[in-house]
DNA sequence: GATGAATGAGTATTCATTCAT
DNA sequence: CATGAATGAATACTCATTCAT
């Protein structure tokens, strides 16, 4: 009957978040923010509204915390060691990462596209992560903490490398943002749709023929 | 002080819920269709709550009408005298009114985006508008009422008749896919950002210049 | 059935809006402003909590509300046309005025007091009327918007006068603190106790006696 | 490693409860008693919630044990072998002490008229400590545990004797409850004030030249 | 047609208290 | 003795919708 040590309560918590946060996941993807009630996530959770307050001050900072989990685990996908420089092969890597990734954390995608819908939200995701409000602005700076606005600096990098080869009709930025919007498509396309398809896997080598 | 006639009334009645339409247009838009009020719409469509609903029978039902309308809209801009074979030109031209509408009428499009993020929605418009799910499948079909399903189809037969001038590698479905996906790309990328940005045309361009 | 009149409406939003915040004021004074509940105050008024949201912006703005009625209907009382020379006779009318209003507001009073003594509303309220913390402090400056702080001062000044007739052993700062800490205790003890005592008057004119 | 003796265990106790009492005293004077979380206090205190309900049953009882420890306390410095008369210099001694006190404990005083002010806890209060709810009522009985009531009675007993010096003018019933009334002008006041202020000993002084 | 007062079911949030460990 | 996870009842507040005028 001795007392749970420091540990086993840390333990507890850990745990007891995680269920939190994974059930409202699922409720916010399906149902929206707004359409999500906190009595809902209680109770699919199998535990009290008290409890989740105990650990969430507020409906809004579990979305945070949702997203910015989300958000870390992307960004441990992308920390490879790398030096700065895209090689073609890698390119093709990361793209095929993008598609994986959106295959294993599709339901949370979902939630972050739906999200990312309302104006305030979106505000505030963009400069937290990206450090401004356009992808291709994004490009342009290589914002410390900004984990979106690095990888655009990669991509951009990488197409404004590709002009030498290319020769002067070749338009990097343009290669950049009709790059950046296809992604966009596929994912937003994905996000929805059975991924089972074999147009999936197609539309990626497509789109590594594409810009690789 | 001759008695106003039907038609008058019938005048009134319909420029009233216009006002209200459009006013409920922008806070949806903005705001979200949970985070918007009748009260708010009212007020700034300068009405009262209870003429509102003279005019709509609930909140879902001004939703539906703005999409409804906005979907006839467009519908129009489409209405054109064709005999169901898109031409390489009229291919052209479609892009450039899809790019040109998405101009016109960028509030509704973010509108109708968000709003077709939420799942119980999403369903409701595709099977009204479409028919199916997915707009692969849609292309299959000439469904009657099913404007999108007949658009998709249009775009299907056009990327078939081009397998005959591509050859046997040219796969017309991953084409019609990968067009679809750009435009999403391309819709939701201009859908909130400014559009008069120099690389809106110059995606355009390279949208034609890819599928065409 | 024509449609009420603007007057009316404004008509009965009044009444109602007195109505709550006369049920308010019994509540607030009798179990404080914790202990009342919104559902109890809109119980007892007869009407639904959200009728009571459409008047008050919330609990608090509902308090305010009281407070600010209140002190203006007491400035009403003082709002005599004077020189700003208090003369003794005036003084006395002062003090049994300030006697009157105390009996006919005692709940007003009680709720004033014990809302005062939570120390947020008691900085809130003291700037919005005093201008300071202390009523000495107020008694020296003639704050315009300040209407505590321009009674303070008009007693001071009497005070002040006093000095030349009574001689330079006359404190007119001590005699000021002594009357209003005398004034406040008088208001302390009848705010609680039963106003028909004969103690009431007898203090009254006692205190006239003390300080006229 | 000897184990504790029973009356260390109880010392341990009694620390903790003062710990706890002392951290409550703080929160409810500042927050007021429903302002005041038991989350807080635990915290600050630097224990458990379930300890501290290992020592008070509830968050009222804890309350009431500061309530009847500090009354406890201001009794005993009152609790002077007298003989029920008090002289003109004891008189001055009581008022001084009254100061003193007020100035040392300024903190539960601010507490006490607070929580005062609540009906219900008035109620119980004056009943237990009183056995009336009026001051000047109170004088008229010795009530055996009713510490305040003993000392009404032996001011109350100061008056009357002063008739007989002063002539049948004198009121006794009027000056003990301006005294009174003075006293707790003096309190309210300086309970919310700087008292290191020259007036606080101007005052105390000059309530001794009027009552003596 | 037109108004906005009125409703009530619903929602996020708080907090004293309990209890397994 | 000691911890803090867990509960649930209570509370302020919101908002779509109705309805008397």
């Amino acid at each position: 009957m001795s007392p749970r040590t420091k540990l086993q309560f840390e333990e507890i918590r850990e745990e007891k978040k995680s269920l939190i946060m994974n059930t409202a996941l699922e409720h916010f993807a399906r149902d929206g923010f707004h359409g999500t009630t906190i009595n809902n996530i209680a109770k699919n959770a199998g535990i009290s509204k008290g409890l989740l307050y105990n650990y969430f001050k507020s409906k809004e900072d579990l979305l945070d915390s949702i997203i910015r989990r989300s958000v870390l685990e992307v960004y441990d996908y992308f920390d490879i060691n790398r030096d700065g420089v895209l090689s073609a092969d890698e390119f093709e890597f990361f793209i095929r990462k993008i598609a994986q990734i959106l295959k294993e954390k599709q339901i949370f995608w979902r939630l972050l596209v739906q999200v990312l819908m309302q104006d305030e939200v979106r505000e505030k995701f963009l400069t937290t992560f990206m450090g401004t409000e356009s992808l291709l602005e994004a490009a342009k700076y290589s914002g410390e903490g900004h984990f979106i606005s690095r990888i655009m600096k990669t991509f951009s990098d990488y197409f404004e490398r590709k002009k030498t080869a290319r020769g002067p009709d070749f338009d990097p930025v343009l290669e950049l943002s009709m790059f950046i919007l296809t992604i966009k498509g596929f994912a937003i396309t994905y996000i929805y749709t059975d991924q089972d398809n074999e147009y999936f896997e197609k539309s990626v080598n497509n789109i590594i023929a594409l810009y690789k």
